[in-house]
DNA sequence: CCGACGCTGTATCGTATGTTACGATTTTTG
DNA sequence: CAAAAATCGTAACATACGATACAGCGTCGG
């Protein structure tokens, strides 16, 4: 029975030293090149001495360096060889490649996207692009930090972001600030809380453009906003996953950044300037 | 301009001697694997002798044998890193919808979970799972909304989870309560935050199991992690992507939920009774 | 607190590897 | 057809590569 390398490792990994274990991990990063190196090479990347790449291999049951360096020959030759390789066979054990919830998951990026079209995306990009309008992001229990990692990016490329955490009251104050032209993002879904949808309703009244992303439930924010982005939560485990919605963030991300290139380019210049 | 190896082979293929152009020919049927073995072996391969292939090396323009293995390691890095070559496009039907910067952090979803077995996910959930031991959360610029996230969900299933924001005094001062029982769960990607490289090299010192969120160049605090998940960023976008540890992120709530399903339901019933 | 064990790095050794010189053989050219 | 040129293989060489012995160090158990 002829065991893949790759698995060799992740199966006695745990049962290695710290230094060995550096060594799999160097291993498993640059796969299977940096295993093609000479020992030296090998254990300047990983960070440790040759000895130690020495005994790693000895571990994984090879009885000297270069009869390692060919079990990996043979597996690449194999790999790349058959045209089918694509289909993802280098993982004999483990049938479809990946645990039920992640192929759940992949699916629902998926299937969001099938439902955001591109249009959409160009336009609330558009509505973001605008550096005089403020833009601000809130979200629920779950899905703020959603909030926060998108409000990190933006904060680099355009002025005028704000990310609305903390105490209820807090926030809420920010209302004054908010005018026809701003933008505010929200993250809500199941169970949709309250005072969200109070803050939204609130901020609807101002004139303020919402952008809501939320499940296919539909959050009722919903009522109040001019864009809705649906992202598809259900994976069988007992919680919802906010993969889908994280995805359309950095995807937003990446397009405004596209778009607001000639700008934030300068920006990040004066930035760095700064430090 | 980086030419490949095999285009310039074939460039001058012609304008080579017949034992020369038997050592092309060899290297292009066995391509690149023979390239890599020793010259002796390359040499059997193609029928001819050892100073024929060094002679067929320097006509390509390099200047030494390990010149030319390094080329062929290089490029092969490079096509093995770009998800199109070998998962290609497995999903024929439904091209149609997705933008490239979605296909590639679907891709980079999938590729992050081969490397990730699931024993080591099983492993990484029993540390999570006694309740004696406390677990920290922090993580960087970018990903610290990813350790957020978990630490919002870890928290209602078991106690003892603190997640470390705000200034870095103030989290800081927090290793004084870290022990040998206690896991720390960090979140580092490019470019790596020196403040959370002397971190966790403190928290290490204290006997803290350490968990390690990274991307693929492998954060300098690998050297002190317990486990390491390699989770892959690239997407043709200014940004790198962070949905690939994100998603490990739920599967690991997923699972760990799972397995403290008895103790979390009463406590959740608990925490509903305190409203 | 102390002894034993295991892990890791430094230094050293033998050897396999890449490299070069030179002569045999084939191919080319006048 | 002969001489010259070019190509190729055999053999000797030097380097650098993998392998090993040993000592320092931290860690665990008594």
């Amino acid at each position: 029975m002829k065991t893949g390398v790759a698995e060799l490792i992740s199966d006695r990994m745990d049962s290695m030293p710290a230094g060995e274990r550096r060594a799999a991990q160097a291993l498993i990063a640059g796969y299977p090149v940096v295993g093609l190196k000479t020992v030296a090479e090998f254990s300047q990347v990983a960070g440790v001495s040759s000895p130690t790449i020495l005994r790693f291999v000895a571990r994984l049951g090879f009885h000297n360096y270069p009869e390692f360096q060919a079990a990996l020959q043979d597996e690449l030759a194999a790999q790349l060889q058959s045209p089918a390789s694509r289909a993802g066979l280098p993982q004999p054990s483990r049938r479809g490649g990946v645990p039920p919830t992640v192929e759940a998951t992949l699916e629902n990026i998926h299937e969001t996207f099938r439902h955001v079209s591109e249009k959409q995306i160009a336009d609330m990009v558009t509505l973001l692009s605008n550096p005089k309008a403020a833009v601000f992001l809130i979200g629920g229990r779950f899905t703020d930090p959603v909030a926060h990692y998108m409000a990190a990016h933006l904060t680099i490329i355009r002025p005028n972001v704000l990310h609305l955490a903390g105490q209820e009251s807090n926030w809420r104050d920010r209302l004054i600030d908010m005018g026809k032209r701003d933008v505010l993002l929200i993250f809500d879904i199941r169970r949709y809380q309250e005072s969200l949808a109070r803050f939204a309703e609130k901020a609807h009244q101002r004139g303020v453009h919402i952008i809501l992303f939320t499940d296919q439930w539909l959050s009722p924010i919903a009522r109040f906003a001019r864009h809705v982005v649906v992202g598809r939560t259900a994976v069988p485990s007992p919680w919802d996953s906010s993969a889908a919605l994280f995805v359309v963030a950095e995807t937003l991300i990446g397009e405004l950044t596209r778009r607001l290139e000639a700008d934030s380019a300068r920006r990040i210049g004066e930035m760095e300037g700064l430090r």
